[in-house]
DNA sequence: GTTCTGATTGACAAAGCAGTCAGTCAAAGG
DNA sequence: CCTTTGACTGACTGCTTTGTCAATCAGAAC
């Protein structure tokens, strides 16, 4: 379900492979709840985003349901490869992984309005269905625990004496209430500012290390 | 549409006035919206949770899209009376008046799970329709000038030398935050934990003031 | 070329939905 | 008691949607 992304482009072929097939419907699912909402986005419009026949995406996922579901565990995904890669990728410093952190879920991929929507028709939804809690719980346990991790050894090596739980709860909440901002808002609204947003609160938390613009 | 939100429970006459009715089944939508999310939110469940018949609903609301608006204003506007009686009953002092705010947002009447579940059923479609962004958008812009203002007042008479829009963002995306957080958490959430989250932001924000308790 | 396998299509069935409407019922006013 | 008015019901219609399936098609293996 992770591998092979991208899709190719050239001159479609009348038949894929069964794995690019599934990911570029579910590409094409997550446009149509972007564009359409949850409540409207149905399996006709589905295949019509990808020019192929409603009868090929039950033909792939069997139900509705299993192919949101999927379309879901494929955002959950993305997420949490997003973050793991920003992170393996700083150095050992605290104060650099959590600037990693923030800027990973602000980065393109993730914050582009089309998935931002995809994720908030999701959230409508969840309190209503299970799945949700199965796709989202465990990632969001993964990324907590790291994200305190890093906010425990920040606070040591520091010489904060700020509770790291609730420092950490902080950049999350300004995260996700950024986010929404980004969705709900009239006004648009830039990866940029929204970033500057969650780096203030990092400031305040650490003020030391982080100003708005970034790390210090 | 504001007045008399208290439905008479003593025995349900056959017929009631067009006011209660109606309240009554905006009511009704709400729970109907948490209970099955947006999607599977139908006229006919409407009704049954009201115990009454689908045709009613018509007969008072016209279209189903039209009963969707009319309950997402109602939860506008019982949202911004919320927030302005409290502020109202705050004294003059900024820092009281940025409190009462926080524990406006935070009250059972605003923040029950049923409330925070249909508002996020409406986030979920708001970018497909603009209908939602209007009544969404217009809550936000009258909310975010009264906070910046007090963020204003109390920056300044306070001794702080803090951005108060920066402050108010804050804030503000803290509480959206910790409402999603609410929604989305697979552990229960209490609004006392809710609220505390919230003071500790702006106890980063205004230390001399607040702790995550409360005002000091 | 032939065959085999799996992807793909589109016609179809079944179910559920919003919205209509003719008629019922209850309360109020005469 | 009679009439009027407005709330209310439930059967019905037409449409949309999900899901099924037999037939078709393209590519790979031989």
């Amino acid at each position: 379900m992770t591998e092979s992304r991208q899709i190719d482009q050239g001159k479609p072929p009348r038949t894929m492979s069964r794995e690019q097939r599934r990911t570029q419907l579910i590409e094409a699912t997550i446009s149509t709840l972007a564009a359409r909402g949850y409540s409207r986005t149905t399996l006709t419009e589905v295949a019509r985003t990808a020019g192929l026949s409603h009868g090929l995406v039950l033909f792939h996922f069997e139900t509705k349901e299993k192919l949101l579901g999927e379309t879901l565990a494929y955002l959950a995904e993305e997420y949490r490869q997003n973050w793991q890669g920003a992170l393996a990728n700083a150095g050992p410093d605290p104060a650099e992984q959590l600037n990693a952190m923030i800027e990973a879920d602000f980065a393109p991929a993730i914050c582009a309005p089309a998935r931002l929507a995809a994720w908030c028709s999701f959230w409508g939804e969840a309190q209503s269905r299970p799945l949700y809690q199965e796709a989202c719980g465990d990632k969001d346990d993964a990324y907590n625990a790291t994200l305190e991790g890093i906010c425990a050894r920040l606070s040591n090596e520091g010489g904060y004496d700020r509770n790291p739980v609730h420092a950490a709860r902080i950049i999350r909440v300004t995260t996700e209430g950024t986010w929404l901002d980004m969705m709900t808002m009239v006004t648009p609204y830039s990866p940029a500012e929204a970033m500057t947003t969650v780096r203030t609160a990092a400031a305040l938390c650490f003020p030391n290390h982080f100003t708005p613009e970034g790390l210090k």
